[in-house]
DNA sequence: TGCAAATGGTTTCATATGTAACTATAACGG
DNA sequence: CCGTTATAGTTACATATGAAACCATTTGCA
């Protein structure tokens, strides 16, 4: 262990004005991606070595799951990804073979997407796993403060109101 | 607008089986990933571009304020960054003159790193702003929202005791 | 001592991501 | 109709990030 640790004042004795430096571990955005962060590695843990599926892969998935026939955009907006994410993500299913993609009747710059069988038996999954760790962050909660949590994140979600 | 929005209906009627489809707008630690994102770029994009200042690289800069003379690899722990990260951030900060880089006396592998003069000046802008969008995000939220989720944070963060 | 293991830090390489430019098709206005 | 503008999606480029290999130094210990 080394020989000495400077204490932990403030300012550094560094010069006349105060400099009132911020305090990281208590500003409510580092803690929030330090929080959001940690969780979200720990699901993508579960898959992303498993089936080689990224994080993004698998948000196009979990929304392909429950709407089928969506174009790109669709999934865009569905997944708070921009397109080209989503147009990168489609690229990697389509070429596994886990999402197909059809050209719209009438519309021919829109795709029509659906998961493949092979999508629906990796979707079925890796649904339950992300389900089982969310499980697993809300015991670290009691019942109060899971519904603070559910109100809060609601409120600070940014509108993004994705269609009926 | 487009002719057809097919309806928001479950499994897409494809099998007998019941896929249970994730509800990615339900789902913890996607709402959460939405709102730290959200947030956290709206902070980066005050000094982004003002100042070419990365989030990791204000990160070590915030520590740096409240700690004088720490070495890379205390950073590190400090700002919850990897020490590529950090060795990446500190490079250009010292590059660009906001932070000076020593040799600890003892031991040669240690650096001994300090904010310059140019590097407080920043500091001293950066850090009200930070704590401006900080009060806003919270503005969102009543008192009691506030305080919950102070502690549920603190609840869910990983532990990551850093060395008083 | 002296040498294996540990530590601080940087570099390398493969991937991921964001922005802007680009292609193709469709919608609109005269 | 025909040119302009808007939309769906992809490509290209630049930058960011993570993992592992790598150097230098220090520590531990026989």
């Amino acid at each position: 262990m080394p020989a000495k640790r400077p204490p932990a004042r403030s300012t550094a004795g560094h010069s006349p004005q105060e400099h009132a430096p911020l305090e990281l571990e208590r500003f409510l955005p580092y803690r929030l991606s330090i929080v959001s962060n940690t969780v979200s590695q720990a699901i993508a843990d579960d898959y992303q070595r498993r089936f080689d599926l990224g994080v993004t892969e698998w948000r196009v998935m979990a929304v392909l799951a429950r709407f089928d026939g969506l174009s790109a955009r669709e999934v865009a907006e569905r997944t708070a990804m921009d397109k080209v994410a989503v147009s990168r993500a489609l690229a990697r299913l389509v070429q596994a073979g886990r999402v197909s993609r059809a050209v719209h009747d009438g519309d021919r710059r829109r795709s029509v997407l659906n998961l493949t069988e092979a999508g629906w038996a990796i979707h079925d999954e890796v649904a339950p796993m992300a389900r089982r760790r969310e499980r697993e962050l809300l015991a670290k909660l009691d019942g109060e403060e899971q519904a603070w949590l559910g109100r809060i994140l609601d409120k600070l979600m940014p509108d993004h109101e994705p269609p009926p």
